[in-house]
This record gives C-alpha cells, structure tokens and sequence, in this order.
RNA sequence: GCGAGCGUAGCCAAGUGGUUAAGGCAGUGGAUUGUGGUUCCACCAUUCGUGGGUUCGAGUCCCAUCGUUCGCCCCA
C-alpha cells in the first residue's frame, strides 16, 4: 500500500505550529478592529476573466502561474492567486461602495501559484490583508502602512525594512517607459537576456533585476519620481511627510516595481534579512484603478498582504509557542471509576478548567508517565476504592503532594483550586 | 520554466563497492499488577524515497522518476 502524500507546494500545518498561526490571527484581529477594519471572506475560485482582468494578463502570476481549470459546466475557474481582484469584486457586486464613504476591508486565507517550492514559497500559500477602498487620501496611503508596521511589531519583529516608491499614474508610468527604453537601448547588449526580453514588454521590470551588470546599468537610469506629474508628486510627497511624522522610518527605493498590473502611485515592501531569496513579508500599494477595471465606479483604493509562511519562519526564529497543556489529567482504572472519571471531566470542563481524559485503560504508572509528559499540572485519580466511596485523590505533580476529596469537596472548592494551579504551573 | 546540492526509522544521523545497516532522541513492554519526572533491562529499518541498470556482490556506482533545499525567475 503506497501512502499518500501532500501535494507538492503544500503543507500540513501540525499542532506543534498551529499557535503561530493562531498567534498571529489573534494580533492582526485585534489591530485591525482597532482601526475599524471588517473582515471579508470571498470564495477561494472565481472566474478566470476575474484575474486576467484585475492583475493583467501580460504579468508572470497571470501569465504562467495560476491553477486553471474547466468545471463541470465548462467554465473557465481559477483558484485565487490573491486577494485583492476578489474583494473588489465581491465591493462592486454588493455596492459596497454605495453605502458611503470608504470600506476597510481585511481578509485571511490560502492563495494559490503554481511556482517552484522553496522556503518562504509554497503553491497553496497563506496571506492576510487589508483594503482601505474609496479614499485617495494621502493618509489613507499611511493609515494602510501603519497597520502593517503595527501588526509586524506587535507580533515581536524587528528587523525590518519598509521600501516605498511611487509608480504614479498610467500617464505617468508611459512617459517615463519611454525614457526608460530611451536610456537602456544604447546598453541593450549588455543587459541580461531576461531583461533585454523585458525591454520591448516591460521595462520598468528592469530595474530590480538581480544581475550585477544590470544592475550597474540601472543605477544611472532614470528614476520614475523625476517623471511623476505635479499632483502624483505631490502626493508621494506627502505620503512620506506623514510617515515620518508618524515616526515610521523607509528607505525610498527607486527601483521598486511592483508585478501585479494594477497598482498606482504608492508601492511599498516590508522586508526581511532572516528569510533568504524570499525577503518581502509585506507587499502593496494604491491601485486607483482596479474597481473601474473591474466595472465598478472610479474609486481610489489602497493595500497590501502579509505572507503568512513567511512571517511565521520569523516567528519560528524568535521564539517558541507552547502547546496546550492541561490543567488537570484524569486517570482512572476499573469499570466503575473510569465512567466516573468521565463525567467528572465533563463536570470540570463546564467550570472552566482543561481536563485531559487518560483513555488508555493502562496502569496508573502509565498513567501518570503520560499525566508529567503532557505538562499537567495535576492529577486527578479514580480507581475501585474511589469509586466506591465517591471520592478521589487529588495529586499536585510539582510537589507531589497528595490529598483525598469526595467530588462534592472537589466541586466547591474550584476557585481555590484556580488559585492552586497557578501557584504550580 | 532553468541551474545546482541532497534524500538511511517519528526526529537527528554513522556508513566512501564486500553485508549481521552504528549511535542518540522519541516510542513500546518490563523491573515497579494503586502513583510520574531518575535509574536499569528488553524491543523498536528483511532494508536505505521509488523504478530500472552495472557488478560475483549496491545504502554506496549509473540512468530515470518523485520529493526536498538553495539560486535564477516571480512575489507575499
């Protein structure tokens, strides 16, 4: 019998890991309520057209990455590669928009790229993010990025770079693509075969080419700010003169390029030394033109997602997460005691307390074996005599001391025991 | 999609063509049939990711395949 295993780019996420997970969840609900953020959950497929549309088809996550396949009926579905195309149509479809003002949007949940596995990347991936739509408010830009740098340090991390740019208008983006060609044409040859492909598609891609020549090229480009127009200018100004009020601290990056079609103005990563060739935790920016694209009204929109893995192995670095550990752990033996014991752990469940169960049916050594393994803090134990007198012993592991109770004692006296556990934890 | 490294038990591993596949952690049973964390004893891979091939002989060499890691690419 072959066992069958994960698919590749996919992981099982173990009990041992979970609280990270959980960890961060917790944080990020707790900010984002805090900033009036509602959470969003949309379908994990959506047409295809939805993504061709939103992203861009000329982009790699379109172009040569997306899980796409006919259903049943022929249509043409693909398993979200990222959040942000789903709830925009989700704001366009319910008129969110029309309710008034702006929607502060947050959502969790896997994404999907078929890509090469490696650390930091895997093909069914987890993201949380945010969309603060219907505001081109230079605060907005701000507001979106102080969650961001909120969350990652609530959660512990330090060592982290946040990078901004800004790609301005399409109008804006045209003009200075011409310049872009105008300059690297003369050093075409010279330019890694990758980016002398990108030349005629897309240049401004370019620019972060990992290529040392290339990169020594680019150097002496021309930047993308020297050709925004006076309001996108103004704006990105702006957007850095609140940061810095706020006390958030960037570096400009003028070779910051984003790969999905729809962003505008404003791009920013948040950006890790600890995690190898996958360094971005935290990646976004305005995309001004998405609901329009998407057939809803013109509506200015700011945003950006977390690599859940990604900031997880960070976590994973910094500290350890404990398991659950039970307060109590019930052992029993003989017919009539471990019915007992049973109900007794019912009883302590309702009253607030963690009870594990032994079910094990071994040898009260055994038992107890298992009871300081789990991390109990002590041991509650029914046997014949207990049984038929309708008590039990009450065993403290730390200093093992040992008391007997009926279940009537045991009952009353939960809040002292509260007390007790602390003590002995 | 391209390039490189790796794949021995649940985990960490030794093993460099001669065969009974070290060791440690974890686990199971017992010493101790009503009391754990220490100690002691025993057990725990007919087989080295999988499939072929070379060889008298393969965990070890070759090929393929799958997985994994790193880089490119891409992105969070």
């Amino acid at each position: 019998m072959t066992i069958i295993k994960a698919i590749r780019g996919t992981r099982d996420i173990l009990p041992t890991e979970v609280g990270y997970w959980q960890q961060v969840e917790k944080t990020a609900r707790q900010i984002f309520s805090q900033a009036c953020y509602q959470e969003i959950r949309t379908p994990i497929f959506e047409q295809t057209t939805l993504f061709e549309r939103g992203i861009g088809t000329n982009t790699d996550v379109v172009g040569k990455e997306m899980y796409t396949f006919l259903d049943k009926g022929d249509r043409s579905l693909t398993l979200r590669p990222e959040g942000t195309a789903g709830v925009v149509r989700a704001l366009i479809e319910h008129n969110l928009y029309s309710s008034g003002g702006v929607q502060r949007l947050w959502y969790t949940g896997p994404m999907f790229r078929y890509e090469r596995p490696q650390a930091g990347r895997q093909r069914q991936f987890h993201q949380i993010g945010l969309e603060l739509i219907g505001t081109s408010d230079p605060r907005g830009d701000v507001e979106a990025i102080a969650i961001a740098t909120d969350l990652l340090r609530n959660l512990g991390l330090v060592n982290l770079h946040l990078a901004i740019n800004s790609v301005g208008t399409g109008e804006d983006r045209l003009l200075y693509r011409q310049a872009l060609i105008d300059y690297l044409t003369p050093y075409q040859q010279e330019l890694d075969p990758d980016s002398q492909v990108r030349l005629l598609n897309n240049p401004l891609r370019i620019l972060d080419s990992k290529d040392p020549k290339t990169q020594e090229i680019a150097q002496n480009a021309p930047k993308i700010i020297d050709y925004l127009s006076q309001p996108s200018r103004e704006h990105f100004e702006r957007v850095q003169q609140l940061l810095t009020d706020l006390g958030i601290s960037y570096q400009l990056n003028h070779c910051l390029v984003r790969g999905l079609d729809y962003y505008t103005h404003t791009a920013f990563e948040i950006q890790s030394q600890d995690l190898g060739a996958q360094a971005t935790v935290c990646g976004g920016g305005r995309y001004d033109g998405l609901v329009k694209e998407l057939g809803g009204p013109e509506t200015p929109a700011v945003g950006w997602a977390i690599g859940l893995e990604r900031l997880i192995i960070l976590l994973q670095q910094k500290s350890a997460v404990s398991i659950v550990q039970p307060d109590f752990y019930l052992v029993s033996r003989g017919h009539e005691a471990e019915a007992k014991a049973l109900i007794l752990a019912q009883k302590l469940r309702y009253l607030g307390l963690t009870v594990e169960l032994d079910l094990s049916g071994s040898t009260f050594a055994k038992q107890f074996k298992r009871a300081s393994r789990q991390g109990a803090i002590a041991c509650l134990v029914l046997g014949d005599t207990e049984a038929e007198t309708d008590t039990i012993q009450l065993k403290w592991l730390k200093t093992q001391t040992q008391e007997t109770l009926t279940i009537a004692e045991l009952l009353a006296k939960i809040p002292d025991l509260n007390k007790q556990l602390a003590a002995n934890k």
